[in-house]
DNA sequence: GGAGTATTTCCCACTTTCTCCCACTACATT
DNA sequence: AATGTAGTGGGAGAAAGTGGGAAATACTCC
């Protein structure tokens, strides 16, 4: 289960070196991808067969399941951690996230999603303030 | 069952020790999340186990859901109980629930919630007036 | 094709933070 | 007063995160 939240930096020859707590679950080779709300999606290998799968059983008779599929699976890139564990993140999709030297890696249990810091606290500052809401979907689900 | 009220020091290592009471409940590993109106809740590993998996089941296809997993998960960590019985708040849990030195631990059934001491005086006082005016309302109409 | 340049990969070293352990204090109990 | 226990604090060592240099590979332009 990936959960958390860690700050770190992205260096100048693009290397991220993921959370301690992160690495044991995520493996020794980690899917990163286009993700939702302009961050990163970063999967173990594991998880990112059962996410892929999910994506190809999505019809591609619609136009938007086809252009997501486009979006999640076009945009994905294998790579392997190092010895210290770190990852490189491509420039594609460092741009893509607006990625600068400061870097929130969020785990959101089957999938590691990596943020600019300032979007990510922008975020969460909206988030944050809907927890009320958030309270009641709590209750719908029972979790609560 | 966790109950009672307990004011502990969150040190300057970020370490907070686990009232007594509550240590055999909890166990040796304990998850802190994000909690409702500014506190953290505290969970034992068993109790957090029945809430992730529900959380699990939830889609990233939605944004509402997507932002309330990201508000749970994210904001959640996973701590180990120290041999003394104290656990680690993270930073960005500290500064989510705006902890001091001076902690509140609330036994809430089957969580516990940490408090700002302050605002923990400031909500209490809240309902300890409403909770006269509710008495009597539920006195009103015989439920009590 | 080869020299020169750029990029990537691997390894080592530094710094800061965390972890573990031990010690002290305060209060309670006998 | 002596003993025990809960809570608190600090120091030494370990480890996580970070940065940079050298070797290896690719790339370009003549």
């Amino acid at each position: 289960m990936l959960i958390g939240e860690y700050t770190h930096n992205l260096d100048s020859k693009k290397r991220l070196s993921l959370p301690k707590k992160f690495r044991t679950e995520l493996g020794k080779k980690v899917v990163i991808t286009r993700g939702l709300d302009n961050c990163l999606f970063m999967f173990g290998e594991k998880e990112w067969k059962v996410t892929a799968k999910k994506l190809q059983e999505l019809s591609f008779a619609q136009s938007d399941t086809r252009g997501f599929n486009r979006f999640m699976l076009s945009g994905a890139v294998e790579v392997d951690v190092d010895s210290v564990g770190r990852v490189l993140v491509p420039d594609f999709l460092k741009d893509f996230a607006s990625l600068k030297s400061k870097v929130v890696l969020a785990g959101v249990s089957d999938r590691v999603e990596i943020w600019n810091e300032k979007s990510w606290s922008t975020y969460k500052g909206h988030i944050e303030k809907q927890a009320d809401k958030m309270a009641e979907k709590l209750g719908e689900i029972g979790a609560l």
